[in-house]
Formats: C-alpha cells, structure tokens, sequence
RNA sequence: GGCCAGGUAGCUCAGUUGGUACGAGCGACCGACUGAAAAUCGGUAGGUCGGCGGUUCGACCCCGCCCCUGGCCA
C-alpha cells in the first residue's frame, strides 16, 4: 500500500514531513491522528509516556488494534510495567523509529499527551547521563534529610542552578536530585533547561485539538465512565499480580492507583472513579497549559468540519509536496 | 418520644478558658517544568463558624428555643 502513495510522491520527492498531533486527553487527537495518517500516508508514532507499558490498555485509553484501521503503530507496549520509563530513552527510540519511516517514505504522525516526550523528539534536546547508583543514594538522601538540606548543598556546589530551581519550581526535591546527579557525574554546573523551541528538522509540524473546557470536561467524565464499565478494574487487578505496586513509573499513570486502593479495600468503587475523572480533568489543564504556550502549535477545533483540511494545509505548509 | 455526640472554607476536619478565624489536608483556579512527566513543585481565591432570640462593652465560643445529621434507649 505505499506503493499508492508513492505514486504521487513520485512527482515530488520533497522531504516527508514530522507530524506531531498533541493537545488534552480526551480532545480527540487519536481520531484526527488516524485521519491525518490516511490522507499522508503515515504511520502512528506513540509519544505517549504510559501508553508503551504492556498490559496498561484501558486506563490509558490505548487504540484497540481493531480500531487502528490497519494502519502500522509503533511505540506502544515497549516495556513490563516493572521497567521504568525515562525520557532520554523514548527520545532515542522515537527518533529511531522516526527515521526509519522517513526513508521508507512514510509520514510519521505522533501522538500522544506527553508534553515532555514530543518535545524531547521535535525539538533539539539533549539529556546529560543518568548513573542509578547516585541517583538512588541521592534520593535515599533526600528521604533523610529533606529538601531543605538538599537546597542548601546544591546552593554550595552551583549557585546559578539551585538560584534558578528555587525561584521556579522551590521546594520540588526531584529536581534537586536530579541537578545533584548531573554535577556528580558530569563534573559540571547543572545547566540544564527547558530549550527554546526549536525543531531538530524545520519540516515538522504540530497540530493541536482545540476543544472548550467544559465540553473536554464532559468528554473526559464519559471516557472513564466507559473505562470502568469495559473492565479497567479487571485490568488493574491483572497488573496488581504481575507487580503494579513495585512498579515506579507505571503505577503513576492516572486511575491505577485509586483502583488500586478500591481493590484493597480502601476506597469505594465509586470513589475510585471520581478521583480518576478529577485527576484526568488536572491533567488535561496541565496539558493544555504546556501546548498552548508552544506558539507553533497549529490549532484545529475538535468539531471543525474541515479539520483534516486544514491539518493537511498545516503539513504542506512546512513540506511541500507532501 | 428520651439521652448522647455533632453541625466551622466546595469536601473531610482542626481551633478559640468570650475580644477582628494563624486554620490544615483534599478540591478549584493560576503558574513552573531537561533521564519518574498521566510525574513533581509553587502561588491565589474561598468561611454571615446550622437558624432565631438572650446575656455581655463585645459572642463562633455562655444561656434558651428551633432545625439538621449520626448513634444509643424506649
């Protein structure tokens, strides 16, 4: 089948494009992806950080492979719920897999709710090195002697990063940590932020799903309404016997931990759907918070008739040819 | 019907021996964000302290009546 593509592509061996679909859970962006895919003659480019955990498929609202409409998904169910996740990681294998389906001639269309994981992909960013052993001494060290403590050492040993954590994000030990663990391995000052926006290759493009909070509200309530009834407590109870409590990544994907807790006995079952419909909801604002802030983001109502149009207009924009 | 406990922020609850409610957690809202990101962290806004009357210079705290909730006893 991309042979059919290729026959218009023949005529214009332009360069194939990135599509990125982003916006909040529940906008719509699986629908408009699979659209985008089929007019571009793409393939699905997970950029979800809970969706590639095998076993995790109703909590985090993954396509069912008959609704894939035979269309190729990568980067889903990469890992055991026991492996933990990073993001320097994904970056690579997205990246990889991005390539791949460059040169074959396929358009990969991501998605997915990750703010941090699509960036890390589109945009120039790099990760200093990660060494286990010093991140775990370092966190035991944060357990025992606070945030406080920590502060103050990474305040001695690099003024300019401990100055920049404690005006922007004060108090958030992992960052703390994290910039420990950098200096500790690197030798150097951690230097480390978020990059200006800026795409690894011009031809990508992101297109965002727009949507009015209260209608993404109602979306949302009705979306883990109907992961309830198609089974997700059944779904976290297998996960609970293959290790989702020891897990460290997996069991913060949203839901899990409440149903978790319904299990054993400590909240209702009801109660347990309510704080996944109000945790979605604060994610879903987090999300938002994130794209809309990205100015190149090219915006398309959920409802808008012509979305794909004007999806397609946006690609051809930054590749044309396409 | 009687007895007991309780009615304080949207929710769950602290608190004031009578002198303008230090309230807390959760939620809501806003924001930050480089190897856990569906994570993590910060800020802001919310209260006629169940109702009515009384005592008092002054009551959310004292008194009386009433309403509501839960429990116990008939």
């Amino acid at each position: 089948m991309s042979d059919g593509g290729a026959a218009s592509g023949a005529s214009t061996p332009g360069v194939v494009p990135i599509v990125a679909v982003v916006g909040a859970t529940a906008a719509g962006k699986t629908g408009l992806s699979l659209d985008l895919a089929e007019a571009l003659d793409g393939e699905i480019v997970n950029t979800d950080a809970m969706q590639v955990y095998r076993g995790m498929d109703i909590g985090t609202a993954k396509l069912p492979p008959a609704e894939r409409r035979g269309i190729p998904h990568h980067l889903l169910d990469l890992l055991e719920i026991t492996e933990p996740a990073t993001v320097a990681e994904f970056q690579q294998l997205a990246r990889d897999t991005i390539a791949d389906l460059r040169a074959a001639g396929r358009v990969p269309v991501l998605v997915g709710g990750s703010a941090l994981y699509t960036r890390a992909v589109v945009d120039r960013f790099d990760f200093p090195g990660t060494d286990p052993a010093v991140r775990e001494r370092l966190e035991q060290e944060l357990a025992d002697v606070g945030v406080e403590a920590l502060q103050a050492r990474l305040a001695e040993l690099d003024p300019v990063s401990a100055g920049r954590i404690e005006e922007m994000t004060p108090g958030n030990g992992r960052r703390i940590v994290r910039a420990l663990e950098v200096i500790e391995i690197t030798g150097k000052p951690f230097s480390a932020r978020l990059p200006v926006p800026e795409y690894v290759d011009p031809a990508t493009i992101q297109i965002g799903v727009d949507i009015d909070r209260e209608t993404l509200d109602a979306r949302i309530e009705q979306r883990v309404g109907e992961m309830f009834e198609q089974g997700f407590v059944d779904e976290v109870r297998r996960l609970l016997d293959r290790g989702l409590l020891e897990s460290r990544t997996a069991l913060s994907a949203i839901g899990y931990r409440p149903v978790a807790a319904h299990l054993a006995g400590e909240l209702t079952l009801a109660e347990a759907r309510d704080r996944t419909v109000q945790q979605t909801r604060r994610f879903a604002r987090r999300q938002d918070a994130w794209f809309r802030k990205d100015s190149r983001v090219v915006w398309v109502r959920y409802d808008d008739p012509d979305r794909i149009a004007r999806a397609v207009a946006a690609v051809r924009a930054v590749a044309p040819g396409t």
